[in-house]
DNA sequence: TCATCTCACTTGAACCTTCACGTGGCGCCG
DNA sequence: CGGCGCCACGTGAAGGTTCAAGTGAGATGA
């Protein structure tokens, strides 16, 4: 697909050095493309079947597989790759639903935990069924074995380098 | 090559059947973080060297390579993955800043016209070079040749399903 | 020719994220 | 033991996106 489509009037003159070529700039559009509305189609699935955004799911899943469906909000943060000010208004919420309970770290008072309550164990696996199925459809089970493999390990070495320092 | 890695423990009991298999977990939760920290990083980047987001940075770029500078809004929607009830917020705050302008379309007053005008081509032209070197570095000269092409086709895959009605 | 329908936008309110700052617990150094 | 600083969080305002209506231009049909 795609690409590699020779535009009539080449206007990529003076953009050459500027921009991309051809086929680098057909691919990164695409993951551009895929970043924007990926997310978007498992929220609206996600809103639509549980009422609940993705980071909130992810956010209830990591829970519930913590020891004691409990985790530090800053590892919460890190794992929900959210800020840790997006996470604290995120688990009020979640929190006025009746999914979460925080409480100070008894051993040590300046961190505090989000403890999974079960009823937001029950949201979970209420919800569960139709996002793994909708993440099949689109991504695990659209893709080879291998391609997903190699998928993940490219995202893989993208984060790396968005984690490094400048250069 | 390469190996298959098994995680030292296995925590997927009674997961397993709602779930994923731990190796596709793993790479369905690395492109999950991609999803959402790449658009993050590309964003900063672009706020702090020229104070604007992607979506605007795309909507200049893609006006800047149609014939007149001029698309219209329902065109411009499509091709930066935004509502077009976005795209009207957004392209508002573009002309206020100058860098575009609006107009119904003189053929069929039904639709409306945005045009880039010639501050925002400054803008985009003085953005570009850091953006692209930005976009090589995470991205395109951060992957062979055949992974990034292969990378853009599964991300078509995938948006073709996320296009495909429900089943 | 005029009511009605359709379709592309536009608009304003609600909601969520971001940003900058504020707060409280605990270690540390005197 | 007492002030100080650091660090994890919390909070409120600002800004952007979404959602649900609203608007206006052209097609349609009587």
């Amino acid at each position: 697909m795609t690409t590699e489509d020779e535009p009539p009037q080449a206007p990529a003159d003076e953009h050459a050095d500027l921009w991309l070529a051809p086929g680098e700039l057909a691919s990164w559009l695409s993951v551009v493309r895929l970043m924007t509305r990926l997310p978007w189609a498992i929220d609206a699935q996600l809103q639509r079947d549980a009422e609940l955004s993705m980071v909130e799911y992810m956010a209830l899943a990591m829970l519930s597989e913590a020891p004691e469906w409990t985790l530090r909000m800053s590892v919460l943060a890190e794992n929900t790759s959210s800020s840790l000010s997006r996470l604290s208004h995120m688990v009020k919420r979640l929190e006025s639903r009746g999914y979460v309970r925080r409480e100070a770290d008894p051993a040590d008072g300046r961190f505090t935990n989000a403890i999974l309550l079960p009823a937001g164990m029950a949201k979970l696996e209420s919800a569960a069924p139709a996002h793994v199925a909708f993440v099949r459809r689109l991504v695990v089970d659209n893709l080879s074995a291998e391609r997903l493999r190699r998928l993940g390990q490219d995202a893989e070495r993208i984060l790396q380098r968005i984690d490094s320092p400048a250069r």
